[in-house]
DNA sequence: GGGATATCCGGCACTGAGTGCCGAATAGGC
DNA sequence: GCCTATTCGGCACTCAGTGCCGGATATCCC
């Protein structure tokens, strides 16, 4: 990702950026939605934001990155929210914490949440590029369950613990769009606190009476 | 995956095929390994078969698709193993030992499991085409848990069991594929008995005095 | 034996993703 | 006005993947 550099730094060298990812990434989605993703190609897109085809692949790697981009972002606060939480807090409370935090949408920005997940979750070309992307996301949650347990980020208890993660948010999102009936952390909470039992008494379906903090008997 | 039926019906119609999907995976594999898997064009795979690239795309959809033949045959053996576990196995740890006794292979076996399994873990290309792949796996654990718990496949439970499953058994498998000191099986059951622990005590990594089945207290 | 039929193969042409290269365009610094 | 830094656009190229069609090779049935 050798994006340009439009660090809102005003006094730059060279020539000002003719567009943005963001930019990029706004047209994708209404095409994409509009026409289909395979019946979009990367020319459209560029030719939507006003560049060339050629600079749409200086902003991205491939045609379906441009998918990923706030995805992307929300590693670098699901990091910064692992740094805040408290050394009292349980490695699992502390993750469903930080997980559902994360995951606070502004009401004005569900819609095109909603258009993107849609997208992912059901576009194959889209599914299939997901691997790298929620790398980095389980690595966000290995890295803070290793040091957590003292172990290194890449042995299989850390790793175990990022990708289930994953995994149970995964579930959770695509509940979310399946439904559309509640928030996306209600989900999520519920995902997690799964995760956390050990898959145990599931049977009822009812979350509610299920113990927040279970703690040795 | 419109693949030609070579069904070991000696008494078909038509013309008999030149090669086989097995065929071609095998000089897949060996190409990759041994020139790497971008510097291996499609052609190349096919001409070591010796058939034409047309060919090639008749027995596999994609070029990564090639390395997860196997991969997607465990589906099937997966789905078998859940029909014939008994009624009083709890869920999880009927998951458990299905995903254990799957994958048990021969030692003659190991060899090319392991190249492909690092091919798989390494390579950008692959690690991405891998989610359509993994869908099936999951579905086949996420069906199995619907009819535990008398939900449907597709929600919230059902699925995040599905997910979080394979979760942890990529974590054993890359733990094996890094270390290389014991039997994939052992990983696997550690994975699994951790899922199903939620991942309490952890802390020390002595797996042994892990109580197997938990239960109410 | 010989046609009818079924299945697989090879080749060709085509679209579109992704890449390397280079010169042009537009900014600030001196 | 010149130098430098950065972005943009266009071109040419490789390769994955697809649609199409004729040819090759088998069995079936008469």
């Amino acid at each position: 990702m050798n994006a340009p550099r439009h660090n809102a730094d005003s006094h730059r060298r060279g020539r000002p950026p003719s567009t943005s990812a963001r930019e990029l990434e706004r047209a994708a989605l209404r095409l994409f939605t509009e026409q289909g993703f395979d019946d979009t190609t990367v020319e459209d897109i560029a030719a939507a934001a006003g560049v060339s085809r050629r600079t749409f692949f200086r902003y991205f790697d491939t045609k379906t990155a441009v998918l990923w981009h706030q995805f992307d972002g929300e590693v670098q606060r699901l990091r910064a929210a692992f740094d805040a939480v408290p050394a009292r807090t349980s490695l699992m409370d502390a993750i469903r914490e930080v997980v559902v935090h994360v995951n606070h949408y502004r009401a004005e920005d569900v819609p095109e949440l909603r258009a993107r997940m849609q997208l992912i979750s059901t576009v194959p070309a889209l599914q299939a590029s997901a691997g790298p992307h929620y790398d980095a996301w389980e690595r966000a949650v290995s890295d803070f369950a290793a040091s957590r347990l003292g172990q290194r980020p890449d042995t299989l208890y850390p790793l175990a613990i990022g990708r289930t993660t994953l995994a149970a948010c995964r579930a959770a999102f695509d509940q979310w769009i399946a439904t559309a009936d509640t928030d996306l952390t209600t989900y999520l909470d519920l995902a997690l606190q799964a995760l956390a039992n050990g898959f145990e008494g599931e049977r009822t379906g009812q979350a509610s009476r299920r113990v927040r903090s279970r703690r040795r008997c």
